[in-house]
DNA sequence: ATGCTACTGGATAGATCGTTCTAGCGATAG
DNA sequence: CTATCGCTAGAACGATCTATCCAGTAGCAT
């Protein structure tokens, strides 16, 4: 037994750590598919054997991982923004220009943890399209339940805490692909009015 | 010479045209890096000659052709939605509507023709990715237009565009991530209403 | 008819893919 | 001391990857 965490082995430094991060900047970065097991064992340092030994269903269980990881990740970032009591008005104005500001400063390389390889495997690996699922309902519930404590019909919340998610998706495509901030920085306008709006035409 | 259209040789039933249509649909499903070339020649039906004489440049030549293509079918979708003299308003709504029925009677596998290609490629091919980037570009110019048409602010119909683009898009990757049409329709009423608001906001 | 060009067809090469396997290390428990 | 267990280490395997190469066919022009 012994005991800690989460049954994860802590001892050496973390080698099941260090698979999970390497595998979570490459995925994110390149695709899943386009990534190989020897580029993720060599970023990490770790030899097959330890890969196999932490996952042992392989590339597909490590990706579902990586989603899992990398959800867990934006989940707390969105937290940090639209925690409890936030300004939800200010928190969508410094969630997009904090947003334009990494991906600019990241050369463009890295925007959503999940989206390329939600894509990829949506129509081929079940798992790993449910994970990618879960994480994205993670991230919206929060938008949902702070809108929804601001005095925000339920429904109106989910459609506004949709509209926000699509948004910023869709200007992390557009983003990578043209090396511009130009739609980060548009739709992140537009979220802060939309938030604006529906919270000024409360009680 | 003898020439037909732009160089492209019509005599059999094209070639060609077979192996793009049919890299267009696997990388539109399953991204660039999983699709092989062996898949597409099965699915065209076309031997490894037809196409490295059609494709000199190999798969990432038939990335960019296939982008191209997929541009320009998607442009012209664009186009019959918000053709000069249309009702946007009207044009925006049905344009969402009729996305989320297509996306679900597609089995949620068919989504944007270049997404998941551009997302995979944008930091791995310069050649792909300015692809893409010209594609998305070459949709934006026709919302922007016509917005501007319409008597737009032309700064105000630029971010418009941008706003719609990254709605689809983003509410596309949420579709097929959980096989659901929920955030097409949302980001749908809120792009009705956006643009509602902004033609009724003119003199 | 003959030569020319466009295209087809597939075998083959060389690299890389994900996975499996066995051997062994090092620390801890008995 | 010895057994056990968690983990490391990398060789090896069969499959599959992209690309090359060349022989063969069909259609057109002269």
């Amino acid at each position: 037994m012994e005991s800690n965490g989460a049954g994860r082995a802590s001892r050496p430094a973390g080698t099941r750590e260090r698979i999970l991060d390497a595998s979570g900047e490459l995925f994110r970065r390149r695709g899943y598919a386009a990534t190989g097991v020897k580029a993720i064992l060599a970023a990490s340092g770790a030899p097959y054997g330890s890969l196999y030994h932490f996952f042992p269903g392989g590339k597909e269980e490590l990706g579902v991982a990586a989603i899992d990881a990398g959800g867990a990740v934006y989940r707390e970032l969105v937290e940090s923004y639209f925690g409890s009591g936030a300004d939800l008005v200010d928190a969508t104005r410094r969630f997009f220009e904090d947003a334009a500001a990494v991906v600019r400063d990241h050369g463009y390389a890295d925007a959503c943890p999940i989206a390329t390889v939600a894509l990829e495997t949506a129509g081929s690996s079940e798992p790993m399209r449910e994970a990618a699922a879960r994480a994205f309902e993670s991230w919206l519930r929060i938008l949902e339940r702070r809108l929804v404590d601001a005095g925000v019909e339920p429904a109106v919340a989910r459609a506004v805490a949709l509209e926000l998610f699509c948004a910023i998706e869709g200007a992390f495509l557009h983003s990578r692909t043209t090396r511009t901030t130009e739609a980060i920085e548009a739709v992140g306008r537009a979220a802060t009015a939309r938030v604006r709006a529906v919270l000024g035409s409360l009680g």
